[in-house]
DNA sequence: ATCTTACATTTGTATCGACAACAATTGTAT
DNA sequence: ATACAATTGTTGTCGATACAAATGTAAGAT
């Protein structure tokens, strides 16, 4: 039994080149796995010029979104897309980088205050535009509307 | 039409904490990575108990799709989901459970062929229940139009 | 005060993945 | 026939990552 695929757009069946039928929700995970490599894939060209893993990108990320204040380890890794089980050794590699600082609290020494330098700070806005052309590229198959529709299914899938 | 936000469902901006408004294309990026390293997070125990690591698990699904053909590995690369570079060393520990073989090809010896063994199929077969369950958990928010719409705007993002 | 438990981070170890160098085989041009 | 290029897969190296155990700190119970 073998599919249309003349008058088909391009789906994921084709694209892992499934020899099966696969049922809605099987073809969802399959989906949404191979979307986000596929994301990955084509944003690592920018990953490697800026010399920052995603990870550490990411990192960064959430360090100015604190606006000013430290965050600690266990914050940073609570936000983080993928927790890693790591953040320790992410973090030395950007204070190598002098990215950010780390110091540890005053109030409670069992934890430690990251902050993100001036540096780190300047790479982030140099980085800015880059990530949103990177971005528009990359969902420029989709209209807003559409946009929409797919941020909220995957809000609810997740619920 | 005030205090929406208490009416309002769980978003990725909550999930990540962003203190800034995201335009809609940042978040369906993000939304993207999240949602697949959620899925992994939740599939975890289910490779942890099978003793696959998610991309054996992946190749053994292809192997089974050629029903009875061999693939040589760089079709296997090719159809994997999250390509990766050593695929050589990946079929190593697939051979050392015994779960596939592998020889070289007659007509042209630079290939190998690389066949599921039937133990590699019962450990398959025994998975798929699991498997199957563990995708219908995992997408039971959304309703099978819902996992269509969101399955079409994918295909539609990478096309 | 001491003990236990929980918390926050670090370190050890083993594995994984990216990249490059290499080897073997096959294809092609002269 | 020979040389050169392309294909296919393997191996070495090194940094990154996951997982578990260890360390250091704080707080509560007796």
């Amino acid at each position: 039994m073998y599919r249309q695929q003349l008058y088909k757009q391009m789906s994921i069946e084709d694209d892992i080149k499934s020899t099966i039928k696969l049922k809605e929700d099987q073809k969802t995970m399959i989906n949404l796995l191979y979307t986000s490599n596929w994301l990955k894939e084509k944003s690592m060209g920018f990953f490697k010029d800026s010399d920052l893993t995603s990870e550490q990108y990411n990192v960064l990320r959430i360090l100015r979104g604190q606006k000013g204040n430290p965050a600690n380890l266990s914050t940073i890794q609570e936000r983080m897309l993928n927790k890693m089980s790591n953040t320790t050794r992410l973090i030395d590699k950007l204070i190598k980088k002098e990215l950010v600082t780390r110091q540890t609290c005053e109030s409670n020494r069992r934890k430690i205050e990251i902050y993100i330098t001036n540096k780190g700070l300047k790479l982030l806005a140099d980085l800015d535009s880059v990530v949103d052309d990177n971005n528009k590229e990359l969902t420029k198959n989709l209209n807003t509307s559409e946009l929409e529709t797919l941020n909220k299914l995957l809000d609810k899938l997740r619920k």
